[in-house]
DNA sequence: CCGAATCCTTTACGATACTG
DNA sequence: CAGTATCGTAAAGGATTCGG
């Protein structure tokens, strides 16, 4: 059974896929898939990623209840953020998703090179 | 078994993601996996896409090697795009993720109207 | 350590007009 | 019908600085 493309809701769900589809929070959730991390934890493992964006992600991720942030009162601050019940159903096609990127990678390099060969 | 994704390649699987990641594009492999489509069907089945980005969405696509593009020299001109096998096989992991945005939609918008509530 | 705030540059995108 | 080209704005994102 098809899961019927032609009359899917695109205006609510896009507003979803835009959240997933963001580069930086599909990483920070695969990144949580493994269990709960701390901020720079997570900053160090997802490479590239400014402060800001790993917090305004972070925010957002939070917003949409798929992941929680608990303070520990210490010092130096302490901050984890995991994934929530909801956040880790997300996780599991996000991880599908990035499986397939890792196995289909070089294919798609491929194809961009010899695209690219073709259209100078 | 996980999918380990410590140690997950970051930096190339990022440029796959990103085009996965990007809206219009997880829009058009959805709208391609019922088959072939012509440009202006494809236009009118995702609302509110800009001529100018459908376009470079298709481009973007092809040189991944996930679409092809056929051109019927009749007049009027008729252009056809449809998967790959590699387009049908990434389309599988980004259905499964469409459906679980249609399935979750009503609860992270609550979650979103909790968290604006609370954070004034 | 975890973040907010500011500034500033780059990019994405829509609107419009034009072609085979 | 299926594009390409140009332009102007809006948004994203990096770098830096400061604070609890």
């Amino acid at each position: 059974m098809r899961p019927d493309p032609q009359h899917s809701d695109c205006r609510g769900v896009a507003s979803i896929l835009s959240r997933v589809g963001d580069k930086w929070s599909v990483f920070v959730i695969m990144m949580l898939g493994d269990g709960p991390k701390r901020f720079n934890e997570l900053k160090r493992m997802i490479n590239g990623i400014s402060q800001r964006m790993l917090t305004l992600t972070l925010r957002g991720l939070e917003r949409d209840g798929l992941v929680t942030r608990t303070i520990f009162p210490t010092i130096p601050p302490r901050v984890d953020y995991e994934l929530t019940d909801l956040g880790h159903g997300l996780s599991r096609p996000v991880q599908a998703l990035g499986m397939w990127a890792k196995e289909h990678q070089r294919e798609i390099e491929a194809a961009r090179a010899r695209f690219d060969e073709r259209n100078p």
